[in-house]
DNA sequence: GGTAATTACGTAAACGGTTACGTAAATAAA
DNA sequence: TTTATTTACGTAACCGTTTACGTAATTACC
């Protein structure tokens, strides 16, 4: 309770408080042997600096916020891991907040970090987001915002992205090579941008190779609708022989469905999934997926916002990094 | 940049900051006039106050500390939205710090909280941390701090939990209900309170029934020596029937290692598992799993952290609740 | 040997809210 | 009508650290 402040030291010693402060921030104003007394007095009674006192006088939280929609996903959860490490490592603090996939709360957020509760953000919007603007105010008054994952195209700042168009394009014609005709793409959050650009991979391939039959289908968020809708998708007239499901959540729905009408992944239907679960390849039958670099993009993420606020140049760039996500094929898009 | 203050409102409407503060707190002191004027300025200017001079003379953060082994696990994950979710309903900010299992960094991370950085603190300790001594430190200092799943024994405070012993004791008992004679444990940080729990669980059963043949097996970090392990273990003679794998990455290793040595779950050998993945369903076969109330824990843990915070009792409780965990018995248990 | 520069500190004012204390005016109690 | 109380605000100190500015003492320079 009794914290030992900078004037206990100072008293102690006889020196004046500003003098103590120096002697931490080993300033060259300082003597050495006046430095080393301090120095030791400090560890010997333990003294930890008051953040918010140093915050206060300096304009600087040490201090950054991370919000995200949720940490369900195991591509947050790892991304969290990414930015913790950076953060770590260059002594920032880490606030997380979720949105829950609500722009209400995300506006809540934000509208808080006026205030310099933090130096920086790192951001992945949630699915309601169709529009920057509240970003762009936080942005206009000086916080350094840089985006992963899911980005907002009117913002203009750095964001750390995967190639989601090329890797959805490669999924898609992945399948078409292994024999798939009609594919059926299973979409969610369609105003996200990396929802759409995956949207578009996929058309692009359906196009190039003329595919009928072939076609986005709009999930919703409740897993009962979609098993629901999926089943409704296999069991009718011209049945896809191929399916994307575009988000990690809706893996179960299509594993599920095909158990409950008995079909056969892959021999009746073929899958490729994005996701980041690491029992992919342990499911039945093990899963072909597109797999984002989840902790790379929160780490570049972080340390780009970190070596920002360390150099303080003007703006961040209007810069679009984009880490690749990987190809892995296994049995669920196997050929027979 | 140039952020409105309470000098800025003052100023504008011929008060005191003084008048401004209180007006905005809802002070009874204030004349409801002066009040409505204050606060309608305030929006109309954005005022956000500044949360470190707030702080800073309040010696009160509104923030809390969680301190995490990782974010890999999905418990952890389900356990954060836990947290979170009883933060922002009560106004709270979450730090969040990861150990990575390292005891060493545990104890940097704790002693920093002296500063008064965090108001309490939620943690589930680090793999190697076999004593809380760095734990009751900052008790002592004034911090409450409530566990959550991973506890310490030598630290009186308020623990929340699952029944690791009770939940252990019915997977076993299960598996041998299932007809399992030879049932192997497969265990991870056996310095955990939970892994003693777990495994003490597991050896009861295994004591009521008189199995001989069954046992505990310590596990790694290492992916590919577990894999290698348990291989071994299945490929020896007397080979077990059943296994119980502790955590939750524990369970592809099963999957796999059975997979290269041809042996048929269930047929060959039965599984259990503590895990919280929403997988596990669609695996092959769908596994039998413990399932831990992850976000009940995370909400109950972050619950009694802020009453206490309110309140400004004594000390947090020595309490330990227990939240339990459900069996979900699927095929990898079936008798046949 | 006199001036300039450097070294090593102290003084005091910030940073932005909060709050103990004081006070004038208005109201209530006597 | 006088005194006591309440109402509605202002003054100024304070939280703990940082830093612009000042200064005495030492050293360097010509």
């Amino acid at each position: 309770m009794a914290t030992t402040t900078i004037k206990d030291i100072a008293k102690a010693l006889g020196l004046s408080p500003a003098t103590v402060s120096r002697a931490l921030q080993d300033s060259h104003e300082i003597g050495e042997a006046t430095k080393k007394k301090v120095k030791e007095l400090a560890t010997q009674l333990n003294y930890q600096p008051n953040p918010y006192a140093s915050s206060l006088r300096k304009r600087k939280s040490n201090t950054i916020a991370v919000v995200l929609p949720e940490v369900a996903d195991s591509f947050f959860s790892l991304a969290i891991n990414g930015i913790e490490a950076v953060a770590k490592d260059k002594g920032y603090h880490v606030l997380i907040y979720l949105t829950h996939e609500s722009l209400l709360r995300e506006e809540a957020i934000l509208s808080e970090f006026k205030s310099g509760r933090v130096d920086g953000l790192l951001i992945s919007v949630s699915e309601e987001t169709t529009s920057g603007t509240h970003i762009k105010k936080v942005i206009d008054e000086g916080m350094p915002v840089v985006f992963f994952d899911r980005e907002c195209d009117d913002v203009p700042t750095t964001k750390i992205v995967t190639n989601d168009l090329e890797s959805s394009y490669l999924a898609t014609t992945h399948l078409i090579k292994q024999g798939c005709k009609k594919i059926v793409y299973l979409c969610i959050s369609p105003s996200l941008s990396i929802s759409k650009n995956r949207v578009n991979g996929f058309n692009k391939a359906i196009e190039e190779n003329k595919l009928t039959h072939s076609g986005v289908v709009a999930c919703d968020k409740h897993f009962d609708n979609n098993i629901e809708l999926v089943k409704k998708i296999l069991s009718g007239k011209n049945r896809p022989d191929g399916i994307i499901a575009s988000v990690e959540k809706l893996t179960p729905v299509v594993y599920l469905a095909c158990r409950d009408l008995r079909l056969s992944i892959p021999t009746d239907i073929k899958l490729v999934s994005f996701t980041n679960l690491q029992t992919s390849l342990i499911l039945n039958p093990p899963l072909t997926t597109i797999t984002q670099p989840a902790f790379k993009m929160g780490e570049k993420a972080a340390t780009i916002l970190f070596k920002h606020l360390d150099k303080k140049k003007a703006a961040l760039q209007n810069e679009t990094i984009v880490i690749a996500s990987e190809l892995f094929i296994r049995q669920s898009s196997a050929k027979k």
